[in-house]
DNA sequence: ACCATGCTTCGGCTGAGACCGAAGCATTCC
DNA sequence: GGAATGCTTCGGTCTCAGCCGAAGCATGGT
């Protein structure tokens, strides 16, 4: 049993604040820039640079480079499972308080997922918007025709979000559905849109509340009853 | 999402060696001395001191003082999941080579844990003293009059391993079975009974190996076929 | 009462690593 | 081509934590 290094090199890892800051930013499955990483973990650009070449080289993180930025996603679901693991030996340690229940049935209800739409809403909300053929593809969908000129109509200034380097379509694998939904320049318009018609408001924190009527409407437009 | 330095005070006290190797010792539910763990994880006593204590100010151990030995427990089986986790990560990541086929396979039908037999055959030598109500209650199971009567007919002195200091009957969660085997004094003398008797003899590392006869025999004593 | 054993606390040493500024590539934009 | 952006590498500082020896308590044995 001399299998006590092997988990301290892994836990090492996780055991400095800016590395468990920039992990736990990526534990839904986004990828993010380092500049972005560095600024959530409060370090200089050389720093979480330093950081991230540890955890890469370690198969914690995977990267991929697109254009001068380069993307950081956790190499696999397992990564997440081990932080979500670690949270929770926090909480009944006593490390951190026990989340409040209501504002917990919030989060899974709806939720903002770095700038879109996650939880029960944001899954219905891709769902939908496959079933109606919007967008296709699995894993790295696209935007239909039919969905370009559909959510155009509804107000959305898809060619605006075309021209910007962000991808327009991306999925996040959500932490409380098990299932994907959707991120991207899309997601983050649509979250916008939501919010502008008043079908939703920030709660507090990441949670997202939507109104009686909101829910009414967003299903209509969005839904899976089309 | 400001949950990094959460995960990071835990994942910390993880990621040092010395106290890896302590925890890693300590995953089978067993109680072990300082001193033990001292020399185990290869520091000296006033390291393993300290770290100890953060341990256990950390929720993460839990300390019971007998005479002048002072006993370390994991304070729950979510850390030794954790623990576990990390090793699972370890192994993906190509951290640590992917263990060799049989012996896994054998590591599962029988090993030993500290001193006493676990795997499958230690599981099932529990569930037949229970069941033969040789010893009684589940969590902190005790020697019923009948199965001192018949351990001790088998050869087994009874008497003389209750005037030590180490409690006689101790149940140890199974990593491969997922169920509670005998740990304690008890269990390391059915052990060395198994072996005295030949039904099995000690393999490489922590292999135990039961000859044909052997389980024949094995199961004929303890077993629920009774 | 005395010694032995097990553990903790204290003090000082040392090395690892986190951190940043400056400089150096690489890529894209104009 | 030049400027801007995003990132990496280098070099240096500095703090923090691990480590041990020695001394100090506490408990148990004789």
């Amino acid at each position: 049993m001399k299998d006590g290094p092997v988990i301290a090199n892994i836990a090492a890892l996780l055991g400095d604040p800016a590395r468990a800051n920039m992990l736990s930013l990526l534990m839904d499955g986004r990828a993010l820039t380092v500049s972005e990483l560095a600024e959530a973990a409060g370090v200089a650009l050389p720093t979480a640079s330093g950081h991230l070449a540890k955890l890469e080289s370690a198969g914690l993180l995977f990267a991929e480079k697109q254009g001068r930025h380069r993307y950081f996603r956790l190499s696999g679901h397992d990564v997440a499972e081990v932080l979500e693991a670690l949270m929770g030996l926090a909480q009944r340690t006593g490390a951190v308080r026990v989340r409040t229940g209501p504002r917990e049935a919030a989060l899974r209800e709806a939720r903002q997922c770095y700038d879109h739409l996650a939880g029960a809403r944001g899954v219905a909300l891709l769902h939908g918007l496959e079933c109606r053929g919007w967008i296709a593809g699995e894993a790295a969908p696209v935007l239909t025709p039919t969905g370009h000129r559909e959510l155009t109509a509804l107000g959305i200034d898809v060619d605006g979000l075309q021209t910007r380097r962000r991808p327009l379509c991306r999925v996040c694998l959500d932490w409380s559905e098990r299932r994907s939904h959707l991120a991207g320049a899309l997601g983050a318009a649509l979250l916008d849109h939501i919010i502008a018609r008043r079908w939703a408001r920030r709660g507090s924190g990441r949670v997202i509340s939507f109104t009686p009527a909101g829910i009414r409407d967003f299903s209509r437009v969005f839904g899976l009853n089309a």
